[in-house]
DNA sequence: ACTTTGTGAAACCAAAAGGTTGCATATATT
DNA sequence: AATATATGCAACCTTTTGGTTTCACAAAGT
């Protein structure tokens, strides 16, 4: 089972999951009104994300609160980071270009 | 077809084609050589990428060379970034347990 | 004690993913 | 003209994914 980062945020359901504890800990039941899939399928989403280690409990009696740790987060931002360059570059030269438009004016 | 940037770079050989084309376009074949898979295999990853619109083709007679378009990178910088304050903050709190600790001292 | 509630795990299923091999086609090379 | 090269597409296969339903069990409420 191939199980990183980026294979849990390949889902749109499981980036809501990590949308919505980021704002609030939340509960499976709680999580799962806010999907049209059933309670258990949400329930396999926390687990795929709980073995990624984006997620920490808190059980509280029977219901286990969710959260998500943000570190794990930061290992897409991590990734990502060294294409920033790239898109910014491509920003810059499009300023350039508005500038030199500016120029001739 | 979910086809969206995030189920692209949710591959590990994806996201091996996105970093070697974002140093230097390369043609399929090339790209092929650096992979334990089929050149097909490599034609496929790079159909999806492509529909993602996270490629530029630049054809040189018979040769494709694929560039990185890095503003399509960008989406998923743009999604990360709201989480970024969450895992600063801890460190910002880690950062004053550290200071607390040096002041006993 | 009995029932309800919150959760996770197992068995099952259809669809998608990721690989393969073989073929078609356009461009270069000889 | 014949051959070699670069590429993409189709058919096929196995494994993974994402869902379902059913069951088990612990904790709370009555």
């Amino acid at each position: 089972m191939r199980r990183d980062i980026f294979q849990a945020i390949a889902d749109p359901s499981r980036r809501a999951i990590i949308t919505l504890i980021a704002i609030q800990a939340m509960t499976p039941n709680a999580l799962a009104e806010h999907f049209d899939i059933s309670r258990q399928a949400v329930s396999k989403h926390i687990r795929i994300l709980d073995e990624c280690r984006l997620l920490k409990k808190e059980q509280l009696g029977r219901e286990i609160y969710y959260h998500l740790d943000p570190q794990k987060m930061k290992e897409v931002a991590d990734w990502i980071e060294p294409f920033r360059e790239l898109w910014e570059v491509k920003f810059n030269q499009l300023d350039q270009v508005l500038q030199n438009l500016k120029k001739k004016k």
